[in-house]
RNA sequence: GCCCGGGUAGCUCAGUUGGUAGAGCACAUGACUGAAAAUCAUGGUGUCGGCGGUUCGAUUCCGUCCCCGGGCA
């Protein structure tokens, strides 16, 4: 955000694009912390609650989406600058991915109604190279692993063979990693889930609850969605519901630091810092930009 | 003061017919190719409340003290 200000400052327009798997949900506002009209600023926000929350967006939509908006923004004169911290969808936009055809939803669903061990059996016999590699408790892995064996016929490892929709060699990147305090990170968690049940995420789970939607669909499973749904639903205190939704906040930090430490290409710049030093940050990317 | 229950990992607890202990969660580390805020893997947690006694050996049995909860006076 304080990037695209300080690109407009300086005559370059900026388009804000959303790389986050829950803030393209139009029923995640307050949850996902999605920014507020305000916070926009009144610059081009893209892929911000885009999606309703009874389809589920893939890695694959997400990126074709972006694809999209990168496109009609450099279109437009305008610097696309991607935020959000869905890993794999950047990924997927960068590299590209396997071009495996949309699932038969019968198969999706039967697929998903086996129990694990069934699953992971069932797998051991129609893709057992994809069996031996994965963990008989890795629940999602095995569900996709069998959809794809069974809706197009060939197995995840062959698809997996070829990518195709990747953008990263054709474009000019300026990443930038955060990697803050690991403390004052787990702090901020507590804080930030604190004020999202202050500032309206109980209402908003309300009327989620309210659409009887798949509980196993994205949105249903977003951090403090499952928690504030059982304090709704008398399973446990408002308190236990705020103990739970932060601890799962902090949880998820946890995989994202992983994730961003290890997964993206070394040369990737980390900012290791116990405070948050955007200053010195924009400055870094303004001037590999050239902007300075 | 008396009676009962309890004191074991950061938390909630299990267990040891006497051979110095283990689950879940937390925490740490990691994996990650189409629902990824998902899913999963690995790992150490420790004066077993204190002090004495019995015993080759006590977290376990005995005594005593301390602490917490409940009850009775």
């Amino acid at each position: 955000m304080r990037l695209a200000l300080a690109l407009e400052q300086r005559g370059r327009p900026a388009v804000v694009i959303n790389a986050d798997s829950a803030q393209v949900y139009a029923d995640l506002a307050v949850l996902s912390a999605r920014p507020t009209k305000a916070e926009m600023h009144g610059l081009p926000h893209r892929l911000f609650g885009t999606w309703d929350g009874a389809a589920a967006c893939s890695a694959a939509d997400w990126a074709a989406a972006a694809r999209t908006e990168i496109t009609a923004a450099h279109a437009g004169g305008a610097v696309p600058i991607l935020v959000g911290g869905t890993g794999l969808y950047l990924r997927t936009l960068l590299d590209g991915i396997a071009p495996v055809p949309a699932i038969d939803p019968a198969v999706r669903q039967m697929v998903r109604t086996l129990d694990i061990a069934d699953a992971y059996a069932t797998l051991q016999t129609e893709d057992p190279a994809r069996a031996a590699v994965l963990h008989p408790a890795d629940s999602a892995r095995i569900a996709r692993s069998l959809e794809v064996v069974r809706s197009t016929g060939r197995t995840l490892a062959d698809w997996q063979g070829e990518h195709s929709g990747g953008i990263g060699e054709g474009v000019e990147l300026h990443p930038a990693i955060l990697l803050p305090d690991r403390q004052a990170l787990y702090a901020r968690c507590d804080l930030r889930f604190a004020r999202m049940v202050e500032s309206g995420a109980i209402t908003e789970v309300t009327a989620l609850l309210a659409r009887n939607l798949d509980p196993a669909l994205p949105v249903m499973r977003a951090i403090g969605v499952p928690d504030i749904a059982g304090y709704l639903q008398a399973a446990w205190s408002l308190d236990e519901a705020i103990r739970r939704g932060a601890q799962a906040t902090r949880n998820y930090a946890k995989r994202q630091y992983t994730w961003f430490r290890r997964q993206p290409p070394g040369a990737w710049p980390r900012f290791e810092t116990e405070n948050f030093d955007y200053g010195a940050i924009l400055e870094t990317i303004l001037r590999k930009v050239g902007l300075t």
